[in-house]
DNA sequence: TTATAGAGTTAGACTTATTCTAAGTCTAAC
DNA sequence: GTTAGACTTAGAATAAGTCTAACTCTATAA
């Protein structure tokens, strides 16, 4: 899934596939936002999302930009990343892999997850089982 | 600075020189919020402070909590932690240490630093320094 | 001591990310 | 084609956090 098109051009057809192999209505909202999440690897904010798709002619209604992240969040699609107090940024990069933020710019980048080698996970509390392991390297100006 | 006392007990005498020595002028406020965040170690909400400091006869405002933690993050006496999308969690354990965040319960553990061997830090971008490195392990029931 | 400047506190208004509601529209199965 | 339920929407609601402007306290100087 990494087809790089155009907002402007027509709807891959591939994208429309994929959402429904993912048993995901395709519809015209949610092929609008797919299109942008998925055709570039990045960290978009709610608010990014919607200004996204509104700035062609589609028109997706803020509500719908929240019911459809979530929705994707919910079918593994996208992932959310906790780094900002005020916001939650959606990353389109769902393989394992971890985080800069810059304190200053309050720019996120990704780092591989081979660039930070976790030698081990303790133990997990009792009646738990692992979700994920996420590492923020949080950087300043200079 | 493990002072263990009561918040009906009366103020610790060595609260208020630990505020001074860190150039905080120990108000009655800020003393309740110190004894409740410096005589444990946990992971506190504004609201969790706000309830705790409010439950004795001291009144503190919502205002005085938030400008207290902001002053105390910003003299490192405490830290935020941010695992949770909806609200900042503030860390009474400054020392360098990681997180277990349990999605369901929405309870944080620690997990001490030499638990989580980072064999190492990556590059920095460009014009950056190291601020911090968090590790969140992301756990969920059974 | 007392006067005073400025630091600290406060209620409540405000902001803003996100969620909810309830009414309308579309999709897909029959 | 109908229809049930899924989807979308505007706008109201929620809730964490910030701001304002008036009041109170602290600490220093006289
Ligand atoms: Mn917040
Ligand atoms: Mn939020
Ligand atoms: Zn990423
Ligand atoms: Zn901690």
């Amino acid at each position: 899934m990494t087809l790089m098109v155009r907002l402007s051009d027509c709807t891959p057809p591939g994208l429309a596939a994929f959402l429904r192999s993912q048993k995901v209505t395709p519809t015209a909202q949610r092929l609008n936002i797919a299109q942008i999440l998925f055709t570039q690897h990045a960290h978009f904010s709610a608010e990014d999302v919607f200004n996204e798709v509104n700035k062609s002619d589609a028109v997706v209604s803020k509500a719908t930009v929240y019911n459809t992240l979530g929705l994707f969040v919910e079918r593994g699609l996208i992932k959310k990343v906790l780094v900002d107090p005020v916001k939650v940024f959606y990353d389109s990069n769902v393989a394992p892999h971890h985080h800069f933020y810059d304190l200053d710019s309050g720019k996120i980048q990704d780092i591989e997850p081979d660039q930070i080698s976790l030698k081990e996970v303790p133990d997990l509390p009792d009646g738990t089982c692992l979700a994920s392991v996420e590492v923020v390297v949080r950087v300043r100006k200079q």
